[in-house]
RNA sequence: GCCCAUGUAGCUCAGUCGGUAGAGCACUUCCUUGGUAAGGAAGAGGUCGUCGGUUCGAUUCCGACCGUGGGCUCCA
């Protein structure tokens, strides 16, 4: 007998006791031991802090998925032996396995693997850990065929190998797992997809099959609940729906047409930015959309973006390039005279519609498109402003982000890949400087944050933040970029206290990203219901007989010379179904009027999702409306 | 770009084992004048994504291409 804690209480056991053992009666998919995740089965030390690690934490989830992967793999090798296992972890949402078969799977094979995976969920084969002599392993997996968990050893430094063993199927893997395959309750296998081994387009392409899995069935219910409700989110669906915009495959794809309703909420969150830029202490410019190639030499974007260039052949002169980015253009105009350290920092906005050739397959309705508008700036300044400056980005992005109702989002400080640091411009110093700048001013803000490798562009470091769409997929749209190409390539200099030239230091920046991706965001996250401030139209004026049509008409004039954006729908229709589709139309503000109210001169007003809100005098409606659609002005 | 799926009316979807198509909603007109989430009737609307092949005949079978979706890679 010895003693142990059990989440904080003593208690003896045995010798040779198991976490299992002591968490008896809990959830416990796996425990923690002394701070490790570890298996039911590993046997208990003496004075071992035990914590039980069940399907409502994230490392409880986690296990729970891996080992739901693990069901999956052994259930796709007893019905297609030939299948080559290669990767499959958990994800935030779920997991995936990766394979190797001669043709891919279909969605018929998905059901009959999902059929398996339930069967032998309910023999509840145990779940074994082994150690093996590495040349044990090499041989287990070389006899099965494993090819990939062979090259995946290889990278292993270790004497020993970590195995899974449940049934007749081993896995290479660390752990931990759940003690049984019966633990593995409500499955659905979601969808297949190719991927790349390693993920890189080089290697032989792999059949990935994504699923997620629950200890019971109606929190799986639940789960596909929420995924059709994230369906009716979907910008792709709203944005015809709400008129906002469209695309046609007679123009090109990932090419936006904003409509008229969809250009208005742009427009109002454009009076916003500038509003909250020029209060910034930004100065707005405009610049064109095409530049002779030589231009994009200068600027390294020649050889380092060709691919996603669009270039237009002139015939008599020399290329020109249509823009991909606003960058280039703003150094030519400061570069146009000699700036003076007391202009410092100099903040260059623009919101500068650029074009990439994005690749085919990674268009994504208003997500990922071709033709861009950026909320871009450029501040040019000197070394030791440069913090502050990153810092004021941040502030101000956090600050427009709130405006925006966007509270959850996540913050990435993209740094070099360690191990490929040519294809970057700048030197060792710079990169390291630039970063602790960067980490600072995350740091001071208390910002959390996830370092990304190698997920810098090639003119330096940044922090990137990811918002999410209705699926929770996450899609960067402020960043925060140091350069330290443009200010050498374009030489640009100031005039500093000691009347010397000195370069400046230059920082790139978005705080919406792209207007389109933003937009597509925007729709999501409301779900269509816009504010009264972004709200294309605000207000609709609706009789209830056609008698009243005249006076409707009145009404919808007076709120149109108060500058609200109203509508009137004067239809031979019933008030229930004008209602209706004003509802469908999700239009914020709702006048109904009728006999009673010609009579005293008052509207019926009634608020989207909200319902009837009472009869009020024309004017005190319209300051109503006025006052909840106001553009928001920073203070 | 790669893998898989998919494309029929403005939208959501039926359908034809090969003989040129149908519903609901939306739209137009008429009837109805109705008070807070869909009143009724009629009408109009489709080169069945595009181009080729097989066939007496293709929206249907085959192929290529284009678009869209889920991923991979890439990226705001």
């Amino acid at each position: 007998m010895f003693r142990v804690f059990v989440s904080g209480r003593e208690a003896q056991v045995d010798e040779g006791a198991t976490a299992a053992q002591v968490l008896k009666g809990s959830k416990a998919v796996a425990a923690r031991v002394d701070g490790r995740l570890v298996d039911l089965a590993t046997a208990l030390a003496p004075d071992s802090k035990i914590e039980p690690v069940g399907f409502d934490s994230e490392d409880g989830r986690d296990i729970y998925w891996h080992s739901a992967s693990h069901l999956m793999a052994q259930a796709v090798k007893q019905l297609f032996p030939d299948a080559k296992v290669a990767i499959g972890p958990a994800i935030p949402e779920g997991f995936y396995y990766d394979f190797e078969v001669k043709t891919p799977f279909t969605e018929d094979d998905l059901r009959a693997i999902e059929k398996r995976m339930r069967l032998l969920s309910k023999k509840r084969i145990s779940v074994e850990h082994k150690w093996l002599p590495r040349d044990e392993a090499l041989r287990l997996f070389k006899d099965r065929g494993e090819d990939y968990k062979l090259e995946i050893i290889e990278g292993i430094p270790e004497k020993r190998i970590s195995v899974y063993e449940q049934g007749d199927f081993v896995d290479l893997c660390r752990g931990p797992h759940v003690p049984d395959t019966g633990r593995i309750k409500a499955v659905k296998l979601l969808s297949v997809a190719g991927a790349y081994w390693h993920g890189d387009e080089k290697n032989r392409m792999l059949s990935r099959i994504y699923g997620i899995a629950f200890p019971d069935a109606e929190q799986l219910e639940r789960y596909i609940e929420n995924l059709e409700e994230a369906k009716r989110r979907d910008h792709r669906k709203l944005g015809p729906e709400l008129d906002l915009f469209s695309f046609h495959e007679e123009a090109g794809p990932g090419l936006m047409f904003w409509h008229p309703k969809g250009a208005t909420v742009r427009r109002m969150i454009q009076h916003y930015w500038e509003a909250e830029h020029l209060k910034a202490g930004y100065q707005l410019v405009v610049s064109p959309h095409i530049a002779r190639s030589g231009l994009w030499h200068t600027s390294g974007h020649y050889d380092h973006f060709r691919e996603s260039m669009y270039t237009i052949p002139t015939g008599e002169e020399e290329e020109y390039v249509l823009k991909p980015m606003n960058c280039p253009g703003h150094m030519l105009i400061y570069r146009s005279r000699v700036h003076s350290y007391r202009e410092l920092p100099l903040r260059m906005g623009e919101w500068g519609v650029v074009y990439r050739n994005e690749r085919s397959g990674t268009l994504h309705g208003a997500m990922r498109v071709r033709g861009i508008t950026q909320d871009d700036a450029h501040i040019f300044c000197t070394e030791n402003q440069v913090e502050s400056e990153v810092q004021g980005v941040v502030e101000l992005t956090l600050r427009m982000l709130r405006t925006f109702g966007f509270e959850r989002f996540s913050v990435d400080l993209s740094v070099r890949d360690p191990d490929n640091t040519e294809k970057y411009m700048g030197n060792d110093e710079q990169w390291q400087v630039a970063e602790k700048a960067l980490v600072a001013v995350l740091e001071r803000l208390k910002l959390p944050y996830k370092r990304a490798e190698g997920e810098a562009v090639f003119y330096g470091p940044k922090i990137d933040i990811k918002l999410l769409d209705a699926l929770g997929r996450e899609w960067q749209c402020p960043t925060c970029q140091f350069d330290f190409n443009l200010g050498d390539r374009f030489d640009l200099l100031y005039v500093g206290e000691d009347g010397r030239h000195h370069r400046v230091y230059l920082v790139h920046r978005t705080v919406l990203g792209g207007i389109e991706r933003f937009m597509g965001i925007l729709v999501e996250h409301y779900g269509g219901n816009f504010p009264t401030w972004l709200a294309p139209v605000q207000a609709r004026v609706m009789a209830v007989t056609d008698s009243q049509n005249e006076y409707a008409h009145r009404v919808f004039e007076l709120f149109r010379e108060g500058d609200v954006r109203v509508e009137i729908d004067s239809r031979n229709d019933k008030i229930g179904y004008k209602i209706s589709e004003a509802e469908r139309l999700k239009i914020p503000y709702m006048l109904v009027v009728g006999g009673r109210e010609v009579e005293k001169q008052t509207v019926s007003l009634r608020k989207h999702r909200e319902g009837d809100l009472g009869v009020l005098p024309i004017d005190k409606a319209l300051k109503r409306i006025q006052e909840d659609g106001a553009v928001p002005v920073p203070r």
